[in-house]
DNA sequence: CTTCGGAATAGGAATGGTTACTGATTGGAG
DNA sequence: CTCCAATCAGTAACCATTCCTATTCCGAAG
C-alpha cells in the first residue's frame, strides 16, 4: 500500500496551503515539528516534541519548537489545550472534540462520540462577548490508574 | 436590612461545616482570603487576592494565599479555572457554569443561561476514564474591547 | 490557666514552563 | 550570485507557582 508518498499526502497539501495563505514559510524545523506531532501517540507537550525533533536534528532549540508550535496553531494546523498541573498539550486534531487527561499518570486521550452540537451557538447567544474559542478540558483517572 | 451579621451568614455556616468535616482549621488568613474573593468583582487571580488581603493584613505571605486557595478548593468552597496566557482565576461560584475571558483586557465574566445538562453524563458514558471534573473555558473579546 | 504537639504561617529561595533577546544563518526573490 | 527579511540557536530572563524552614499559632488535654 502506498497511501502516502513522503510529503505528498492530502494532509500535507492542506498544510502547505495554510502556510502559503498565511505568509509564513514552511521551514525544515516546522516540518520536523509536524512530523513529531504525527509520530506522537498521545497529546505531546512542547518538550516531548522537542525531544522527538532532536533525535533527527540535535541542533534545534527548544525555543524554535515553541515558536513553530505557535505558528502552527495560529494558522490552524494544530490546537493546544491546558490542564492544570501539566504543560500545554498539542494536538493535530483541530476539530472540536474532547480530550481527557489522567490526573495520576498524565496520559491524554480523546473521548469520541459526545455531541457538542448546540453548545457553541448557545454560548454566542448568551454572551455579549465576541466568542473566539471554547475549550473543554476533562480530568480523570485512566483505566490502569483507577485500579491502583 | 440585616441579612448578614459578620461571620454568621448562611454561606458562612456552610463554609464552617465544610472546614469542620475536612479537618482543616478556619484560620484568620483563610477567612481573609474568602473575604477578598467576596469583595472581588470578577474572577481574581491569586495575586489579586493577595493584594486585597494585604490591605488589611500586610504581613500575609503570597504562599499562604496560594495554600489557602488550594485548601478552599479541596473542600469545595471555591473553584478555579485556567485560561492560556493568564494566571489561574478563582471563583466562589462552585456550581457548573460558564466563564468567558477577554483575550485583550483579561476580564472574566459569567455566561448564564447555557444548558449543560447531559454533557457530563455523555462524557462518562463515552470514556473508560473515571471522570473527576469537566471544565469549559471560553475565550473572546468583551464588548468594550471588540470595538477598539 | 499552662503545657504540649501538630498545623499553619512568613519570608524567601527554588522550580519549571514559556518567552524574550541577540547575533548568526538561511533560503527565496531578483 | 547577491541581498534582505525571516528564521534560527543559544542563552538569559520572566512569572506563576511550589517548596523549604524557622517561627507562630491553636486547640486539646491536664
Ligand atoms: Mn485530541
Ligand atoms: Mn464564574
Ligand atoms: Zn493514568
Ligand atoms: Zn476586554
Amino acid at each position: 500500500m502506498e497511501t502516502t508518498v513522503g510529503m505528498s499526502s492530502v494532509l500535507e497539501q492542506d498544510i502547505r496551503e495554510k502556510f502559503r495563505r498565511s505568509g509564513y514559510t514552511l521551514t525544515s524545523q516546522r516540518r520536523a515539528v509536524l512530523e513529531a506531532l504525527k509520530e506522537a501517540r498521545g497529546h505531546p507537550s512542547a518538550e516531548d516534541v522537542y525531544l522527538t525533533v532532536k533525535r533527527k536534528n540535535p541542533r534545534v532549540a527548544l525555543g524554535t519548537v515553541y515558536q513553530a508550535l505557535s505558528v502552527l496553531e495560529e494558522i490552524g494546523v494544530v490546537d493546544s489545550k491546558h490542564w492544570s498541573e501539566s504543560p500545554t498539550r498539542y494536538d493535530l486534531n483541530v476539530e472540536p472534540h474532547l480530550d481527557i487527561r489522567c490526573a495520576r499518570c498524565g496520559a491524554v486521550s480523546e473521548i469520541p462520540g459526545v455531541e457538542l452540537g448546540e453548545l457553541e451557538e448557545n454560548i454566542r447567544y448568551n454572551t455579549p462577548y465576541e466568542v473566539k474559542r471554547t475549550t473543554i478540558v476533562v480530568e480523570g483517572l485512566c483505566p490502569s490508574c483507577r485500579e491502583a
